[in-house]
DNA sequence: CACCCCTCAGGGAGCGCTCCCTCACCCTTC
DNA sequence: GAAGGGTGAGGGAGCGCTCCCTGAGGGGTG
């Protein structure tokens, strides 16, 4: 029952702990005789080096915390952000043998417990999703020296991070309307205290103001019933309003039902155009047009990110592009 | 820069290593004034134990490893499943002080990983999330002796799980239909290797043939576009049908698209009714109904026999009771 | 042929912690 | 007043590993 250790390892194999430690390093310097006998004892003995013994004198954990903070109904809930990131980024650290901790950090308490977690040398990196930006906690980790990468721009400057163009892709979105021939066009943002929500916005307005038009907004946070009731807050502000454009898709996913109740014809009547792209987006009734801006490339990006800082790469942030993928709803 | 140890603490606080050792694990054989002092160096040093050199003496690791295994596009891939399941575990687990270790093992490579991984010690028991009947990792880790819970019904008949009455939900579903006056109710099942999927399968034609009727079955696999393929199938198959329940939601949202396409409508002309009760469930239109099973409930329960196993509980299953919710689409 | 250098195996200290054991001291009891 | 027991602090071994250092041995060179 009691799992081998090196010295037992080494006894069985006629040599010292040292050459099979070095065996198991993967070292060169080490006769293949040597090599041989070690790799046959190890197999014999179903030998499993122990990961506390070696991170205790190391100093290396091989482990990378991904802490998602954010309150328990907060914007990461949202099933496919969070499952994607999780997904990829597991995935992706697994591949270069790194283990993944998740933490989630949905109170004060949590996030203290975060912060002590980090502080103790448990992991050799942190990936941070923090949407929030008055989230205290990009700025706490930052600050204890290691290397954390977040999956998109938080208000603590000094942490390099991978973010959309979320201006650019709001701007595709509405010059598409545009080009659809729509004039009165709305928007349904995330909640404000977000870079994403607050950039989308910037990007509508932007192209709005380039063509001498007015904005009409509702607000959002991000969450279906949201979408569903800023929907109904537009049709009673401006019923002659002919488009729609959503700062995520679940908001859109909202507004659909919300114009189908109002018996509101999409896109004949008004046009709907969602951001993420996320799956359920080809599933609605119509299909959701969507600015595709691919969560899990972006995840993927924060991991070479941080594996990059944890080598003692440069801090700089990554932008991503995004596209527009049309479908019936536009 | 360098972390403080035990013993900058002890020297600080002019008391043994051993009493701080005491004060950290809270032992109540302390004199009061030792643990202030102690208390007191331990916050002006910022001294947070070392977990890797705790762990090599003490064999534990507070630290439980959920195992997701399923291929890359596999059954637990779909949003709900994995990203409810993970953060509810993860949530109960923090809030009894236990990190956790998310492993995707998406190929026979991954599996052999996470098994050198359980054999070193790294965790103190595994949650198994590993839908595929054949799938030969929880046999694997119910061998080597560590704790292992699985969130579903698995093959290996020595692994404590937790599981719904898929049979008992199927049959509220279908029996819900007979009560609508529906008389050709057909099904589509998920892959059939899942215990899920026939035990969903097996209480559809229980009720079915109770009442004297015929099966009308088409085979999915639990993804949205299973779900839309099937009910082609379906309607190829049976013109006339008037019910389908599909085994899962997502396929039933496929489903749905099928029929909007076909132009039928749902629930006037064909009345569907899914399983989860996903939150995407009630944004269909119509909107869904369909037996509520509430994953969170059953990953919190994994959690409790996991620790419950942890602490040296006893191995037996769990059963989770559902109920219909009766929406729009029935 | 002698010497030196280089390669590569072994020895052993030490990473930071826990936990057992020892021992000092005080209180109780006869 | 002496002896015994109980309480609680300190000392130190040892968890399994890495990595530095030592030293043996072989080959090359003058």
């Amino acid at each position: 029952m009691k799992r081998p250790t090196l010295a037992v390892v080494a006894a069985r194999a006629g040599v010292s702990k040292s050459s099979v430690s070095r065996v198991i390093n993967g070292e060169t310097t080490v006769a293949p005789e040597i090599r041989d006998v070690v790799m046959q004892a190890v197999r014999e003995l179903g030998y499993v080096p122990n990961a506390a013994a070696r991170n205790l004198v190391t100093r290396r954990t091989d482990a990378v915390a991904v802490v998602v903070s954010d309150p328990p109904k907060g914007v990461v809930s949202d099933d496919p952000l969070f499952s994607t990131v999780v997904r990829t980024v597991s995935r992706e650290l697994e591949a270069v043998g790194r283990r993944v901790v998740l933490i989630l950090a949905e109170s004060d308490e949590s996030r203290a417990r975060v912060e002590r977690y980090v502080a103790g040398g448990h992991v050799d990196g942190v990936m941070l999703v923090a949407l929030h930006g008055a989230d205290p906690l990009p700025a706490a980790l930052a600050r204890m020296g290691l290397p954390v990468a977040s999956f998109n721009r938080t208000a603590a400057t000094d942490v390099p991070y991978v973010a959309l163009d979320n201006a650019g892709g709001a701007a595709l979105a509405v010059r598409h309307l545009l080009d659809r021939g729509r004039r009165r066009i709305a928007t349904i943002t995330g909640p404000l205290d977000l870079y994403e929500s607050r950039e989308r916005l910037e990007g509508y307005r932007a192209v709005l103001r380039d063509t001498g038009r007015r904005s009409i907004v509702a607000l959002g946070d991000f969450t279906r019933v949201s979408g569903a009731e800023a929907m109904r807050q537009l049709l009673e502000d401006d019923p002659d309003l002919d488009a729609v454009f959503a700062a995520n898709d679940l908001m859109a996913i909202g507004a659909l039902r919300t114009l189908h109740q109002a018996g509101r014809r999409v896109p004949d009547d008004v046009a709907v155009v969602g951001f993420d792209d996320i799956e359920a987006a080809a599933y609605t009734t119509p299909a959701l047009t969507s600015v595709r801006s691919s969560m899990a490339d972006q995840a993927t990006a924060t991991v070479r990110l941080l594996l990059a800082l944890i080598e003692g790469g440069p801090r700089k942030p990554v932008i991503m592009p995004n596209e527009l993928v049309v479908r019936e709803s536009s």
